[in-house]
Order: structure tokens, then C-alpha cells, then sequence
DNA sequence: CGTCGATTTGAAATCTATCAACGATGGTGG
DNA sequence: CCACCATCGTTGATAGATTTCAAATCGACG
């Protein structure tokens, strides 16, 4: 079985064998964490970073009205706190949501890892800003969008992102979320979550048999949705499809 | 006169007398743009990283529908574009709100700045995952708060912000935003945003003549806010003061 | 003084949260 | 195998928050 992290680097990077086993023998341990349990607490500072192997979990921080707010999923082959060093200690929690395999690598292990493969280095500083445009994109997506357009645009970032860790078909995938987690996410009560999958099954667009998702048209989803899958940077030809243009 | 850039690092790092300089010299050509221009535009792939010297800036996307999202602020010693290289295209734009003065500096240059002063290369590192930590917060702050905490909360967020650069007293500062700014970051009509600035005003919490806002009792108006200042990484002792927590 | 942009106000329509109840489902222990 | 329990999904009704549209006011400035 791939690492789901070296094949999501190698959606966009060409590794090489070296790369690879640099960074299948860093990443060889895992631990199993329980559904909803911890991984790290706002205010850490470990020596530690964490990549999620199997399993769903998410970034939030609580507050004080005892809400959760969900700033950030973390699914396989993401890596937790990768910069965590330079920044002093981390500023929100990291939770499991369904059962993970995390593998944890020590910091001075990352360091080497980053020092003597320069490709790594650039494939996880990508992979650490493709984070910060995801968190970007939520943002205009919460701010912006209808409750539809919004549970819409999860489900479409949800596909891509599964799909290059190879945990999507073409057309759907296996969601281990609660409704309450993507009202958590999306700022909206878990009945208003409810009632949007609703209507967006009502339109045909989206479909549900138990945890599967699926999409019978997805080409229309994406566009009811207003998802442009060019902030996820994958396609390695998104700098040479850029328009020249003068300000 | 202190460039706000240097004066936002001092903050958290002890620059040497050399990084200044090699800061200062790098830094030292501007141009004045107007206010409502463009800086970037999504799928711009720049060869300069441009840093704003004087005056408000943001980062936005236009939706299908017209509307504005706007995802981050961009005050005097933020820099724009530090990673673009590495993502490949910038996936939002970059506009002035007020007049600006606005210094580019070429990709080269930067690099032999961060690689040959190692301190300057983790301060601007730092500044870069700090912008990122205010993106979650925002995050936080609009998915579940009323409105008032949200605008509490975004004056709150100016007032250290400016403070770090000197543009900001004690207990106000000059914001150049109109309410419709305001709502374009927030997620709410202009209307609103007017009438949660009324109420912010009749709690007393916060003032305004003109576009100088202030506010009589800060302490206060962060509780209301729920405004933890931890998000913006700014007191070294933030590391000491993480407790030690197992898993 | 007149104009332009921004702020303010009012009223109605719409969206969303909240509360409370019910239903489905899966796991557990007897 | 079944009763029980906990958890999550679903539904209905109501209250509250927010948007929208339209008009009035204010302020800066030529």
C-alpha cells in the first residue's frame, strides 16, 4: 500500500526512489487513536509532528460558549503541526474523528529529512500551503455562500482531497462525518445541516447511502457549488496556464 | 522613520545590526499606488514579493455573484506574495483600499536575503505562519459568533496588529475601511455592519470620530470579544507558558 | 451651492437557530 | 434472540438574526 502522503506529493512532485524511502522509513510507526480523542492541545509545543495514515480528524478550537469550531479537516497523508517550531506553540486543538492511524516523527527527523532532499522540502512546504489556501477558500466559502452553495463546496473540496490520496472514486466516497462536524465547520446548526443535504438531494446532485457520498454529475456539482478546484494546486501545468498579464 | 516590517520582527526576534541593513537596503525603492488597485490578481505568477510600507490593503476573491470575499487585511510591514513560488500561482487577488506605498522586491534578492541571514529567514517565516494563524482565526471568529463579536473582535484584531507597527495609541488607531469593507471580511451586508457598529457604540465599548476608532476600556471590549491575542504569536514567553500536557 | 460617496434609517422578506420530539440504527448485555 | 440504550438523523414550530431594497441624511470638496 502507498503511503497516502507520497502519493499526494506525487500528484504534483516527481519523488525520487531515495525521496521515497526517506520518507516511508521516517514515517514507518503508527499508533491507533480512538474516535474523538485528542491529538494535540492549543498551547503545545511538541517535539513532535503528527501525519494522519487512516482516518478522519479535524483542527478546532472551542469556545467559550462550549461550541466547537472547525477550522480545518485533516484527512490521510496530512501532516499536523509542520511548522509549529518556528511559530512557538500551536494555537488550536487537533482531534480525532473517526478511528486514525497517526504516525508521529520526531522534529530532528523531519529536519534531516528537509535537509538532504530538497524535492521533500518543497513538496511539504506546498502540501503546508495548499493548508493555508484551503483555510483561504473556506473562508470565502463561509462568508459569501448560501447554506447549499457551502455544504456543496465541502463535499466537491472533500472529493478532490480524497481523490488524490486515493480514497475517492470517480464519482463519490466514504464520509465518516457526523452532521453536526460539518455544521461545526461550516458555522451552521446541525439541523440547518441536515435540512441543506436535503435539498441538495433533492436536486440530484448529491446522493447518500449511509456514509457514502456520491455525485451523479459532479461537473454540475462543482459548478452549483462555485468550486474551482485551481486553489487545491494540483495540476502541475496551473503556472504555465497562467495569463501573462500587466497591472 | 522605523520600517514597520523591521519594527513588526523586533517584536518577537533580535534582529542584528546587519539584517536591518540588508532589510532596509533590500526594501528601499517604492511606488505609490492609489487607492482600489489591484496589487495582484489571481493566477499572477510574480518574480517580486511586494511588501506594503503605508497604508490598508487586502486579499479578496470576486464570487460568480459579484460579492466580494475578503480573506485577509494587509497593513504597513505585511508581506504579500512570500511563498507564491512555491504554490506555483497566487489564487486570490491583492488590492489597496487607501492609498499605498508599496515596495517590491525581486525574488532573487529576498532569497540571498533569507539565505544568508539565517535570524531574518525565521522572522519572516514567522510573520508568513502568523498571517496563516489569523486566517484560522477568522475562521473561528465568523463561523460562531454574533455580529457584534465578530466586529469587536476584527477591531480588536487592528488594534494589536497596529500597535506591533506603531500606527496604533494605546487604545485606538485610524482604520481607512468603509462598513462595507468591513462587511466583505466578515460576511455581512453593510447594513449590518453598520448597525452592530451602532450597538458596539451604545455599549460604550467602542468610539469613533471619523475614521479614528477608540476604545475606553480595552480590557473590556477583548472580553467581550472573546479576543485572545495568543492567535498573533507576538510575546516570546508564549512557549514558557504552554503547559505540559500528555497525551 | 451642488455633487458624490458613504453612512444611516425603515420596513419587509428571508434565512437560520433553537427547542422539542420522534425515528432509525447499531451495539451491548441478559 | 431480544430488550435496552446511546447516538445520530429527521421533522415541526417558533423566535431571532440578517438581507434586501429604498430612501434620507451627512460630510468632504470643488
Amino acid at each position: 500500500m502507498l503511503s497516502p502522503l507520497i502519493q499526494k506529493l506525487e500528484g504534483r512532485f516527481t519523488l525520487s526512489e531515495s525521496d521515497r524511502s526517506a520518507l516511508r522509513s521516517a514515517s514507518c510507526r503508527g499508533r491507533r487513536v480512538r474516535p474523538r480523542t485528542d491529538l494535540a492541545w492549543e498551547g503545545d509545543l511538541s517535539d513532535h509532528v503528527q501525519m494522519i495514515r487512516s482516518g478522519f480528524a479535524c483542527r478546532y478550537k472551542v469556545l467559550a460558549a462550549g461550541t466547537r469550531s472547525i477550522v480545518a479537516y485533516v484527512i490521510p497523508g496530512d501532516i499536523c503541526d509542520l511548522n509549529v517550531a518556528i511559530l512557538g506553540a500551536v494555537d488550536h486543538s487537533i482531534g480525532t474523528i473517526d478511528a486514525c492511524e497517526v504516525v508521529s516523527i520526531p522534529r530532528q527527523v523531519l529536519d534531516d529529512l528537509t535537509g538532504n532532499h530538497p524535492t521533500l522540502n518543497r513538496a511539504l512546504r506546498w502540501a503546508s500551503l495548499v493548508d493555508e489556501a484551503i483555510q483561504r477558500e473556506w473562508l470565502v466559502n463561509m462568508g459569501r455562500h448560501t447554506a447549499e452553495r457551502q455544504v456543496a463546496h465541502l463535499l466537491c473540496e472533500f472529493l478532490w482531497r480524497l481523490q488524490a490520496v486515493g480514497l475517492a472514486g470517480r464519482d463519490g466516497y466514504e464520509l465518516p462525518l457526523r452532521q453536526s462536524d460539518l455544521g461545526d465547520a461550516t458555522g451552521m446548526s446541525s439541523v440547518h445541516v441536515n435540512r441543506t443535504l436535503q435539498k441538495l438531494r433533492g436536486t440530484g446532485l448529491v446522493r447518500r447511502e449511509g456514509r457514502y457520498y456520491s455525485f451523479p454529475d459532479v461537473e454540475a456539482l462543482q459548478a452549483f457549488a462555485q468550486f474551482d478546484p485551481k486553489y487545491l494546486h494540483r495540476s502541475p501545468g496551473g503556472v504555465d496556464d497562467a495569463p501573462l498579464r500587466q497591472h
